[in-house]
DNA sequence: CATCAACCCTGAGAGC
DNA sequence: TGCTCTCAGGGTTGAT
């Protein structure tokens, strides 16, 4: 499920019923989900860490916890996190399962579960080693008109795969990226260095423009995942090749790229400079 | 530095 | 029904 929206959306609707609990044990369901330190340890450390607070940084979740203690988690393809009340109940593809405690003993668990076994959760004091490589927030300060322009020049590549790649910016994925080209009128094999000032801009505003209303929308749910998001009412070119372009009315493409799917409308998003 | 294929996995849907 | 094939919101690694 997992671009920025989603992972915002995670993050938003477990802070509250994580705040000030304290995790008292960890049953790991698939070891490979635990990414650092071992598996063992990955218990012995947990255990008796109370939570700080819960936010995001690209795509993923940051639990903050007491003794320097972070648990990063990434959702990966399939991966979702729920807070539930009562005593453990492990559902078919839960991979991770951490027992809360609150102040009056309240007992409840932080269930990740994940049906393709690609998520990953660290346990580390030094978050930074992970997330610091990744580039700027879509949605923060440093991600200016002007920085995305600079920074297009800097590369030749093509503008999908450079907008999924989260070295240079941190968040998107297959879907966003897809509706902002879109928005912006831009074929997703377009140069990067290619891309004018005013392009640029263009497709600045676009990104902001779909995160903002998929955060808006709690996300989007696709599949037979159902996550409670709204946001895919409102796809203007992905999953919808052959289907009418919202602006045009020319009929949506899908390429593959870099691996991936690509929907765009080969009206408005030529790549050839008019 | 950039591109590409393989790989990590499960399950749904299409076609036969 | 059941089989095979393709595809899926992500990311790493190693070869070229």
């Amino acid at each position: 499920m997992p671009e920025l929206p989603e992972v915002e959306t995670v993050a938003r609707r477990i802070e509250p019923h994580l705040v000030g609990r304290t995790i008292v044990s960890a049953d790991i369901r698939w070891a490979r989900t635990i990414a650092m330190p071992a598996p063992k340890k990955f218990q012995e450390q947990i255990n008796g860490r109370r939570v700080l607070g819960v936010s995001r940084r690209a795509k993923y979740v940051v639990i903050r916890l007491d003794h320097r203690c972070n648990l990063l988690v990434h959702l990966r393809m399939s991966g979702d996190l729920n807070v539930k009340k009562g005593k453990i109940i492990a559902e078919k593809h839960d991979r991770l399962l951490l027992t809360l405690r609150g102040k009056r003993g309240e007992e409840s668990f932080l269930a990740f579960n994940d049906v393709r076994k690609f998520g990953r959760v660290w346990l580390t004091d030094q978050p930074e080693k992970i997330l610091g490589k990744l580039g700027p927030e879509p949605l923060g300060a440093d991600f200016t008109p002007q920085w995305l322009y600079e920074n297009l020049q800097k590369k030749k590549r093509a503008l999908k795969p450079l907008l999924l790649d989260q070295h240079f910016l941190a968040g998107v994925g297959n879907i966003y990226a897809d509706e902002a080209l879109h928005i912006a009128k831009l074929h997703p094999l377009r140069l990067s260095n290619s891309v004018t000032r005013k392009e640029a801009a263009a497709l600045h505003r676009a990104v902001q423009t779909v995160l903002i209303g998929g955060i808006r929308n709690s996300g989007s749910s696709i599949d037979w995942m159902y996550r409670g998001g709204e946001h895919q009412k409102y796809f203007r070119v992905y999953g919808r090749e052959g289907k009418p372009c919202p602006r045009c009315g020319d009929l949506i493409q899908k390429i593959r790229v870099a691996q991936r799917g690509a929907h765009f409308c080969p009206t408005c998003q030529p790549l050839e400079r008019k």
